[in-house]
RNA sequence: GUACCCAUAGCUCAGCUGGAUAGAGCGUUAGAUUGCGGAUCUAGAGGCCGGAGGUUCGAAUCCUCUUGGGUACACCA
């Protein structure tokens, strides 16, 4: 069944063709708009009529009047009036109401769709450093690709994530070299604290020597030549130190409901990368200069010159993307790869894809960079330097502390079984409506105090509202049998609302995959909730001598829930029993 | 210098395949609970949609220029 969008947009259609026919008037192909009228008793579509004055030749005023006409005389549960130079069109409940909340609760997966069906995506996120733990800017990255991934897949198609654990470098030797100085022997483990940032600490540390000792820079640069050459010794402290960050890392992942499907390590695919470059260069495609440096000449694309390949044959950050890429298509050969990665890397995303072309790789136009805008602070930008970098674990923790004092204070405490579960959910949902209600190309300030607000536009709001609903739920103990949805009663505007709402949602999926934007759900989805939350204030569900009115609310209520639960899902948001 | 991105209410953001009086949240002011979770709801105040041209019956939305902010342009990652 067409959703009613669709209904009324033929139905108008038609309408038009019969207003031509009718003056004679010869068309082709009408390109019918829809929006949405300023107000809910204007109706609940609108079809605005000035494009169509010219071929009628007639006013709009005089075609939406007659177009109102031939709608409101066909029996197509809907009541047209115009309004100047619109038609708006009001559902009418007692005819569609009963098939939309049907269509909602029998289908197992309503919102779900079939547009990207056999597509292989692969979505690329996270790509943490081993030297230190999580911070701010991850959490935005994270849910942004774990959501993403959630959507394409709801759009059909086949999703694969995958992480790159950036394991190799400089930075990972500064953390061994302060460890190997002033670590003496202490673990994670023996000090009590989570891998990745007592292997931060070190980094840290290593920083504050540097500044004072200038060898440290010269030891650290002369352990990454030693790690490249294979030293037993450097090469297993380099194995454990990752160990203890990644091991942390993954933590933080379980916690904030981030998982992968295949984790990729920059220490594997590197020579991948100088190989590819290589091939390259014999093709043709790239030229070495005396001191025996391999460039790429970007002129075709107006860029400047590149270095692939540094003199003594040792790769970079992009050649190791090459490798990566490459190795990604053998594995599992994708139909698009997406890299969610921050904005500041538009020019490097350029670049690889374009030399990924050159070395003659078809697939190199089905790579995208999905670019997302910075996050700060409202004291402005977050500083490594000026300690100002939130980390996301402290974040996290705070917001669930948060969370279970507010639950504490209002007395809900018994009410609840898993204290901390529950806590830990409301800080995710907080994170994750703040971080996902943002469209991702902008920059954007996160502030903590307002993302763990319990009012207006939040997480947590979000939760309430299906809390709510499942209580309503639970405690409608009616026996359902014998009792049927009647219509007719959903006539309010709130309630046209809500029916009108639940069916155009499986159409913000399809945009949301599109566009590839978890703020188009995450915006519809507080939509959702300000008018099922007016509903629920300003009619009284359960309390009604009429038990099919109450059964018909409660099964608009499920519907509900039931459109809020998938959409929440998409958003990595657990709604909740109790709260 | 060159390229890309952004600019909407005091603050944080929607709206941008052109269409009705530009919308939310926070904050602020005033209200609502004998009815199901008030972590709620309603209403008021608050905008030359950065500026100037242009296209159009119609522009926050499209085009050009301009101003302000961000980012990138490493043999760093």
């Amino acid at each position: 069944m067409d959703s009613l969008k669709e209904m009324y947009k033929s139905a108008v259609k038609e309408s038009l063709l019969a207003v031509a026919k009718e003056n004679n008037i010869s068309v082709e192909d009408l390109n019918i708009f829809i929006e949405k009228p300023p107000k809910a008793e204007l109706g609940d579509f609108a079809f605005p009529m000035f494009s169509f004055a010219k071929v009628f030749r007639l006013s709009p005023a005089i075609i939406a009047s007659k177009v109102a006409e031939v709608i409101n005389s066909d029996n197509s549960g809907a009541i047209a009036t115009p309004a100047g130079p619109y038609v708006n069109i009001k559902i009418d409940p007692s005819q569609v109401a009963d098939g939309v909340i049907s269509r909602i609760l029998d289908n197992v997966s309503y919102g779900d769709n079939s547009i990207y069906s056999n597509r292989k995506i692969m979505v690329e996120f996270s790509c943490p450093n081993t030297n230190k733990p999580l911070h701010l800017g991850h959490l935005r990255n994270d849910c942004l690709g774990e959501s993403i991934s959630r959507i394409l897949k709801a759009n059909g198609a086949d999703v694969k994530k995958v992480n790159l654990i950036n394991d190799r470098g400089i930075h990972i030797c500064k953390s061994m070299l302060a460890y190997k100085e002033f670590g003496e022997g202490k673990t994670p483990e023996s000090e009590g604290v989570k891998g990745d940032h007592f292997v931060g600490d070190f980094y840290v540390k290593f920083a504050q020597w540097a500044k004072s000792d200038e060898s440290a820079d010269v030891r650290a640069r002369e352990m990454l030549v030693a790690w490249e050459k294979g030293d037993s010794e450097i090469y297993s402290l380099w194995e454990l130190m990752n160990k203890w960050t990644v091991d942390g890392i993954k933590e933080t992942y379980k916690k904030t409901g981030i998982s992968f499907d295949t984790y990729y390590y920059e220490s594997k695919t590197y020579d991948n990368g100088r190989n590819e470059v290589l091939k390259g260069l014999d093709a043709g495609s790239f030229y070495k200069t005396e001191d025996g440096t391999v460039w790429v000449d970007l002129e075709d694309i107006g860029l400047d010159k590149k270095v692939l390949l540094r003199g003594d044959g040792t790769t970079l950050y992009l050649t190791q993307d090459i490798g990566t890429a490459v190795a990604r298509q053998e594995d599992w050969p994708f139909d698009q790869l997406v890299y969610v990665v921050a904005s500041e890397q538009q020019y490097h995303f350029k670049v690889l894809f374009h030399v990924l072309e050159k070395l003659g790789y078809d697939w190199a136009k089905n790579l995208y960079h999905l670019s997302y805008g910075m996050v700060n602070l409202p004291e402005g930008k977050m500083k490594s330097r000026e300690g100002t970098v939130v980390d996301a674990d402290e974040l996290f923790d705070s917001l669930s502390r948060l969370a279970r004092e507010e639950i504490i204070s209002k007395g809900r405490e018994s009410e609840i079984s898993d204290l901390d579960f529950t806590s830990d959910s409301i800080a995710l949902a907080a994170l994750n409506f703040y971080l996902l209600t943002v469209s991702p190309t902008k920059d954007m300030i996160f502030n903590p105090k307002e993302s763990i607000a319990f009012n207006g536009a939040t997480g947590p709001y979000i939760q309430y509202m299906g809390a709510r609903i499942n209580s309503l739920l639970s405690k409608f103990v009616d026996q359902v049998e014998g009792l049927k949805i009647k219509p007719e009663i959903l006539s309010s505007d709130i309630e046209r609302t809500l029916v009108a709402m639940l069916d155009e949602y499986p159409e913000f999926v399809a945009e949301s995959g599109v566009q590839m934007d978890p703020s188009i759900i995450a915006n519809f989805l507080y939509d959702l909730c300000k008018s099922f939350s007016r509903f629920y204030h300003d009619i009284p569900i359960l309390v009604n001598d009429d038990r099919d009115a109450v059964f018909t609310r409660i099964m608009l209520s499920k519907a509900v829930l039931k459109v809020l639960k998938h959409g929440c899902s998409l958003l990595n948001i657990p709604i909740l029993e109790k709260m």
